[in-house]
DNA sequence: GCTTGACTGTTACGATATAACACATGATAT
DNA sequence: ATATCATGTGTTATATCGTAACAGTCAAGC
């Protein structure tokens, strides 16, 4: 059985049923979690939901203050756990140049994303990144690289805010 | 006057002349400074040298031991600021994923440097980005979005490590 | 000589991240 | 049933990375 799927590239730049596309990416997170064995206990998931509210990364500290005011640990290894294993699994990933954290929007397929981030708005959005992952591969290998984990982040303006001036 | 100038984009996964290769580093940033009036004193000019010593990158307070150690201040921000300054003059770059520095070997021409990250020796080159950043332009315009800087850092095992096993 | 601006140094602090250990809980294994 | 074990959650304490704010130096320009 298959479905026609939105096009996630841009979604964090553009207005859409957020509601929508937060449930779906935690439908997604609990089918990967049910397929693979995998314990999306109550801080993970609640970790998680914090990062789907907005399209935008957050450092553990953010996530830590929100857990901790819902009742979980209040010290910065129970964001930091909740935030590895999300990343760990594909459910989040991590902006190096940020040192903060992003839920992935669509953890089933497997990805090399790129990460744009808009220096205005703060967005974060996941575009493909097939061909630069490509590109890249092409250059390592030709001075015998082998590359295994690879982080490309791009920091400009999102259409929006672009278009703001 | 034109010159053939060696491949340096793999120069630090090579057994190369290292004295020659340090000393034609710091050869191209005094004449950067001296072209455009940039003051390399003996903190920032020190603090290339460290970086050039090895082809990995260092933490900032790995610089600012040796720093200190020379008689300089022992002070976070001397060697945050002397780094600021390699880095804003296109002397060194950031390392995001490591929270580190390294010395760029060839701050003449203009480049949009793909970083390849040893992981068990952690010699850090530079690559050629021009493809991937063509690339990723190239995905970022296709969803509104406009690249003001990036960072591509790859980690994965180096021609000499891999040979190794 | 005096002002000005860039540089270097300091103290003090903030932000990010991990080590190490105590306890709970649920799944085996005897 | 109860001992054992693995996993997860919470803690305290500490490591690592980074910056704000201010004082002193020194050379360039008036
Ligand atoms: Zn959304
Ligand atoms: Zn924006
Ligand atoms: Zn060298
Ligand atoms: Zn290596």
């Amino acid at each position: 059985m298959s479905r026609v799927e939105p096009d996630l590239s841009a979604l964090a730049f553009s207005r859409h049923d957020h509601d929508r596309c937060t449930a779906t990416a935690l439908h997604q997170a609990e089918a990967q979690a049910a397929r693979d064995g995998l314990r999306l206990t109550p801080v993970r998931r609640r970790a998680l939901e914090i990062l789907l509210e907005a399209h935008r990364a957050m450092g553990a500290y953010e996530v830590l203050d929100r857990l901790a005011a819902e009742g979980f640990g209040r010290q910065p290894p129970v964001a930091y756990r909740a935030l590895d294993f999300l990343v760990s699994h594909g459910l989040a990933h991590r902006i190096q140049r940020l040192n903060a954290y992003v839920a992935c929007l669509h953890p089933a397929e497997p990805h090399a994303p790129v990460f744009l981030i808009c220096r205005a708005c703060e967005a974060v959005a996941e575009a493909p990144g097939a061909r630069v992952r490509a590109a890249l591969e092409a250059g390592a290998a030709a001075v015998g690289f082998t590359v295994e984990r690879a982080s490309v982040e791009a920091v400009g303006l999102c259409p929006t805010c672009s278009a703001a001036g």
